[in-house]
DNA sequence: ACATAATGTGTGTAATTTACACGATTATAG
DNA sequence: CTATAATCGTGTAAATTACACACATTATGT
């Protein structure tokens, strides 16, 4: 066989030659990185969106994100995007899906890939405001630039399923937070509403989350105690099998 | 903001044609669709490899693959391939993941989109004989080229994942099955030992199997019923919420 | 006819999920 | 300092679901 094989034939092999200049020449495209960044505020899901000042896109919002450079590995790309924005090192990233229908972007034959960050919005405020980012209610998010919105939905529908089975939700959150925040974020992301005592319940029976012994400050009413999530203690006990059902 | 705007200044801004130059002339990568085929046979998952005839690679099998042509989206180019190696339309075609390392390809750079199929064997065992292709049992895949022993376990991860949540591995079985066949599946995927009676009761109970009146012929034993899965049942009734619990 | 092998169904128990109510604590307004 | 409003923190009974397990049935092969 050849290194790309679909048109291959015993009887008439592509060298590896053949194959470098077809790499070289041809079938190039440029590639991006898109990432869907959420965070959470005032007790809603957010994402972070920065505004075009083309008139041609008529002020449209779109996703961060970038061309990837000749010598960057994807994610590698994504983290310098969310580095150059937020500031911030070490946040949770995860590609999602990459979109490369060929007429996405305008500019020719561009495919991106998405990841997803969560990040904590009280880490990187300050930076906010010296670009033109901004947070949107995600429920407010409509149209976006090229294929942008179709990306966010993607990005969206994800978190959603995947933050009922993995603990990435807390990233959202400082690290000490209060089971009453833990209960609105995932209200929020969900967009559903649960029952606390239950809620509650479940979250302690999971045993990650240890109670740091201090409690809420500058409330309006009782104070909540404060937790940290245990990450050692979930990736030492996750669960591998969770059962077939659909 | 800029198309790609990760270098972004409201005071410098980019502009569309200086982008498109950018786009045409310097971050210019190939881009390749890479498909893991999974398949059942005797009771055993398989996925299905084409042997390497460079010398230079010492006759290692690989995933089926090929470079996106210029006009063609991403999931068009999953199709053709499996079009032209099993010679099935409709098959059930997922992508799962980008790799992009810098060094993953001996021809430059080149990124591979990653993409899952599921497909009856029965239905296409004329086809093989003519390529290199052949059916390997998952549990012996070692060294594969480059490097898509990485990307085949990432899909056999994603499969084993994927399966307990949604439908798709009927696609792996002929339209009538009986449920010994569905749970000999079950547990070649997984790689576990499933209690046969309760398996049977919690396919009876999503109700998506619909008797179709027929046994088994030709078994050696007392012949089971034939079951049909009802697709269209299932889309109306899934599940949207399947609880937190990790 | 008998041994063998797989099918098909039922039942008790444990575990999990859900629904639901009340007293305690804190801040605020008067 | 008292009343009010808000949230915290907890327990229990009912319902549902998951699991372990046994036995009678239907076919085959000899």
């Amino acid at each position: 066989m050849s290194l790309f094989n679909a048109d291959s034939n015993p009887k008439n092999p592509k060298t590896l030659k053949g194959l470098q200049s077809e790499v070289k020449s041809i079938n190039r495209v440029a590639i991006s990185v898109d990432c869907v960044i959420f965070g959470f505020d005032e007790n809603k899901l957010k994402v972070l969106l920065i505004r075009s000042d083309l008139k041609k896109y008529q002020n449209k919002f779109s996703l961060l994100g970038d061309l990837v450079k000749p010598e960057e590995d994807l994610d590698a790309s994504a983290y310098r995007i969310l580095k150059q924005r937020t500031g911030l090192n070490d946040l949770y990233l995860e590609q999602v899906h990459t979109f490369g229908e060929v007429g996405r972007h305008p500019s020719g034959r561009v495919i991106s890939v998405a990841y997803c960050s969560l990040i904590n919005v009280q880490h990187h405020r300050l930076k906010i405001l010296e670009n033109e980012l901004h947070w949107h209610e995600v429920n407010t998010v409509t149209e976006l630039l090229f294929d942008h919105k179709k990306i966010f939905d993607k990005c969206y529908a994800w978190l959603q399923k995947r933050v009922q089975k993995h603990p990435l939700g807390f990233s959202l959150l400082p690290n000490k937070f209060s089971l009453r925040e833990l209960q609105n974020l995932y209200e929020a992301i969900l967009n559903i509403k649960l029952d606390r005592r239950n809620f509650r319940k479940k979250f302690f029976a999971m045993n990650f989350l240890v109670d740091i012994g201090e409690d809420e400050q500058n409330v309006p009413h009782r104070p909540g105690k404060l937790y940290k999530f245990d990450y050692e203690k979930y990736e030492k006990n996750k669960k591998t099998w969770s059962g077939i059902d659909f």
